[in-house]
DNA sequence: GCCGTTTTCGGCCCGACTGTTTTCAGTCG
């Protein structure tokens, strides 16, 4: 059983628990212990059996229970008996924006509602408003609700990061052209890079608040808007993203940036922490108990987010790591790692040309790659069965080595490497024979077929081409798609133990839609010794800009340089 | 349900918004 199987399994009982009208505490428990499960690179399942789970943070003697009777028995015992009470259908229900579980039991209870044809029901015949504490106004949002699930059983996806991007960057940019603005910076998500958002968070602040507000909400990119206060604002793009503009005096934007820029568990555990030391931190400053000599309280408001930060006792936490993945605890001790940046990438080792399925030359990639300053740059076209685009054989390989050979004596700024992106076939074993691939520079290998084997025969496949000394490099190695395609079942402990053992590399794939390795992945490999490189996989020369995808992937996992491997110059 | 720089019991982050109400509960991020 996958970790996030584990999760959702968790999330579905903290629902449960929630309409039972538990204590919020506890349910707050299974969601915190379900999110701990998410982040963790290692088998939950495996952690279980062997009974080494209660070291995860939050999950205690009952959390372990649970989920032991889970991955042995393919339910928990409380939910399945939690379900013969409550009706499936009001799981379904609590998907509605603004329909909480004390207001769904009372539903149930009251109406009668049992599921969504209930509901609807209820709130066609006005029942709903003849609730004490409810009104017409929560009948309609029920009906707009129920339409939307109707449409959108699955509810709407968060965006990719590169689907996003783009209009935050424009519309931050419109925001400091302003007269009004003093200051403007992207928060959120999108800030902390993630690989996907749900809304646009924008901060500014200005001398004329309401001004400023009402000029974006006239932005060429937005379709509808709030009324523009001297708050700021709520727009929606053209393309449908949600943005939240707030704008606050100069004195606050430090806290405020923070408090925007979230996450949200790491807000929650810097303010718990706070608490602790006498503090009471939020978006509109942190107010000190110790306060002033008379006792009184008092709050502080800060212009930067590193004076936050500064305040409570941390080192400056960079976005990308705000996630309540022990940067805290490192931050408190000034232990926070030197995180790679793009500027230290020296070059690109996954590319392709017009030789397979790339639009470009080796010479326009090579200048595009030297233009962004790389000292190399590996040609890594895929090989002879990859069936898309054009097949490279064996001969047309050895030529392509000559053409680099010759490249590399003419007079450029840049070195190029022959290479090639090979596939792992189900046995285990790459493209060409071994003469051909001792002659290449750079050999990756990537599974391209044959995703649908269970986890033991991908793990041996994946391993036996880490075993190969001719392979240097696996290319996103779990083959997931963001929002579009799940991971091949993997064992990464395994994957990675071989990588450590064959000196063999692991790629961050830096394509918006790959990402692969993954965050949790990546660090988990680079804590256990695995050498990384950041590529593109580019396919065209505009695209080995996909190195900024690759790098905040990178510094999510807490990469420093000293990990990433083509952050040094060519080394064999 | 979890957990301990004051605690093995009694706490557990903070505020805005919404819709319903004349002071607040529920929901959300």
């Amino acid at each position: 059983m996958t970790n996030a199987q584990i999760a959702e399994a968790l999330e579905e009982l903290a629902v449960l628990y929630q309409l039972d009208g538990a204590d919020q505490y506890r349910v707050l428990a299974y969601t915190n212990s379900a999110r701990t499960i998410k982040n963790e690179g290692r088998s939950v399942e495996e952690m279980a059996r062997n009974g080494t789970i209660t070291e995860l943070p939050g999950v205690g003697k009952t959390l372990e229970e649970k989920i032991l009777a889970l991955v042995e028995t393919g339910e928990i015992p409380a939910a399945a008996k939690l379900k013969e009470r409550i009706p499936e259908g009001l799981l379904e229900i609590s998907k509605i924006p603004g329909l909480g579980p004390k207001t769904i039991r009372r539903l149930h209870d009251e109406l009668d509602v049992n599921g969504p044809d209930d509901l609807r029901a209820a709130a066609e015949a006005q029942k709903v408003r003849e609730m004490k504490g409810l009104g017409p106004k929560v009948e309609e949002k029920i009906l707009t609700g129920l339409d939307k699930l109707d449409a959108e059983p699955q509810g709407p996806t968060r965006l990719r990061l590169d689907e996003i991007l783009p209009t935050a960057k424009e519309l931050v940019e419109a925001l400091r052209l302003e007269p009004g603005c003093d200051k403007a910076e992207i928060a959120g998500s999108v800030r902390r890079l993630t690989e996907t958002c749900h809304d646009i968070d924008l901060i500014a602040t200005s001398t004329d608040p309401k001004t400023l507000a009402a000029e974006i909400a006239g932005h060429e990119l937005v379709s509808e808007h709030g009324k523009p206060s001297d708050k700021g604002v709520k727009l929606t793009t053209n393309s449908g993203i949600g943005v939240d503009v707030r704008i606050v005096e100069p004195e606050a934007f430090g806290n405020l940036l923070q408090h925007f820029t979230g996450s949200g568990p790491h807000n929650a555990e810097l303010r718990e922490r706070a608490v602790a030391q006498g503090f009471h931190v939020s978006e509109n400053g942190i107010k000190s108990e110790r306060g002033n000599a008379r006792g009184a309280e008092e709050t502080e408001f800060f212009a930067t987010e590193e004076e936050v930060y500064e305040r409570l006792g941390y080192q400056y936490i960079p976005p990308e790591l705000r996630e309540d993945r022990g940067e805290l605890d490192a931050a408190a001790k000034g232990e926070l790692p030197d995180l790679v940046e793009r500027s230290q990438i020296k070059g690109d080792l996954h590319c392709h040309t017009t030789l397979s399925d790339g639009i470009a030359s080796l010479e326009e990639m090579a200048a595009a790659a030297e233009a962004l300053g790389y000292e190399y740059l590996a040609i890594t076209d895929h090989s002879e069965s990859h069936g898309f685009g054009n097949n490279v054989d064996a001969d047309r390989l050895w030529q392509r080595i000559e053409e680099i050979a010759e490249f590399n004596n003419e007079d450029h700024g840049i070195r190029l490497l022959s290479g090639s992106e090979v596939n792992i076939h189900p046995s285990g074993e790459v493209d060409y024979q071994d003469d051909l691939l001792k002659a290449l520079d750079w050999v990756i290998a990537s599974v391209h077929t044959a995703f649908d084997e269970n986890e033991d025969k991908m793990t041996g496949r994946m391993v036996t081409a880490i075993e190969n000394p001719l392979v240097d490099c696996i290319g996103h190695p779990t083959g997931r798609l963001i929002n579009q395609r799940d991971p091949y079942p993997l064992n990464m402990e395994r994957v990675i133990a071989a990588a450590v053992e064959h000196e063999t590399l692991i790629e961050i794939n830096g394509n918006p839609r790959r990402r692969d390795l993954n965050e949790i992945h990546a660090r988990m490999a680079a804590e256990a010794g695995v050498e990384i490189v950041i590529n593109t996989d580019a396919h065209r020369p505009d695209t080995l800009e996909f190195m900024d995808y690759g790098i905040a992937t990178a510094r999510r996992a807490w990469l420093t340089a000293g990990q990433v491997k083509n952050t040094g110059p060519w080394w064999k």
